[in-house]
DNA sequence: GTGAGCTTAAACAATG
DNA sequence: TCATTGTTTAAGCTCA
């Protein structure tokens, strides 16, 4: 089962381009970002997909409230993803420059993108081949003749069925994300209502999401970047990755508040990034 | 109950 | 020869 936990720093604001913080995809800065084929909008959505491989060793999270926040619980082992073969296929040759991959890659990429697949028996890649092969989702590009490294071809999405891909994809994940907010939520567990938060920094910034990569902690204690920063880290784990909420200001409130604004954060963004995906006008 | 879709397993051929 | 890749068949499961 996936173990989560919520907790909440009182910090001194850092500048938010420094650090291992990661942009806020939301916020298009590139035109890569624009584009219908980019599916970064994964990797925004901490519990469904990693941004990063995981790493090898699994370093204790830094909690500085003092009460009551237990003591997290980590997935040493993550459950199986929610999508079918075909989706975990799409998703790596999407994710791929030039959107074709080897059998390799994809293999590669769902091992790298879900740690479920790490540990699971070698059945699973059987599975991928049988729907490269069986599936018209997908078609075989023969490498060309001068190519001599690595064997076998090189697989792609049939455009035609690409939007039914989508769909799939969309449903899967607002399957999984309203199974989520009702039960082994991804989601952090409800912290004390009664928890007052003081924020620092300037009030009129814009909340915002920031994802980081998992940080290590060395032997002699020292915090992660951020943890000099006046900033509120409301954060979950999954998949080895924090998810951040970043709030500036000096306003109080009250943590329920917090989560509320980052559920919200998160359905926007998912979604908008589906309709973008759909090519929906949003 | 039924069919579609999916997963898993297995066998086998082709290929590097 | 061996591992990987690709194809095919079959059985079982879930769900609408």
């Amino acid at each position: 089962s996936q173990l989560l936990f919520a907790s909440c720093h009182r910090l001194s604001p850092p500048p938010l381009s420094q650090g291992p913080v990661a942009h806020c995809p939301s916020l298009p800065t590139s035109a890569a970002e624009d584009d219908l084929t980019c599916l970064s909008w994964l990797h925004q959505r901490g519990d469904l997909l990693p941004l990063q491989p995981l790493p090898k060793t699994i370093p204790l999270p830094q909690l500085t409230l003092q009460d009551s926040i237990p003591t997290p619980h980590l997935p040493l082992c993550s459950s199986k993803p929610p999508y079918s073969f075909s989706s975990l296929i799409f998703m790596a040759i999407e994710d791929s420059p030039e959107k074709r991959l080897p059998v390799k890659g994809i293999y590669d990429w769902i091992v790298n993108n879900f740690p479920y697949y790490r540990a699971a028996p070698g059945g699973w890649r059987n599975s991928v081949r049988h729907n490269l092969s069986l599936s018209k989702c997908f078609h075989r590009i023969r490498r060309e003749k001068g190519q001599t490294v690595g064997k076998g071809s090189l697989w792609c999405v049939s455009p035609e069925y690409r939007p039914a891909l989508l769909e799939v994809l969309r449903k899967t994940q607002h399957c999984h994300s309203t199974s989520s907010n009702l039960n082994s939520s991804p989601l952090p567990p409800a912290l004390p209502s009664d928890t007052v938060v003081h924020l620092t920094a300037d009030q009129e910034e814009l909340v915002s999401m920031e994802t980081i990569e998992l940080q290590e902690v060395n032997e002699d204690g020292e915090k992660d970047p951020l943890t000099d920063s006046g900033y509120i880290e409301f954060h979950y784990y999954q998949y080895h990755q924090y998810q951040y909420l970043v709030l500036p200001g000096e306003t109080e409130l009250d943590l329920e508040t917090v989560e509320i604004l980052q559920l919200d954060a998160e359905a926007q963004e998912a979604a908008g990034s589906l309709l973008d995906l759909a090519g929906g006008g949003h």
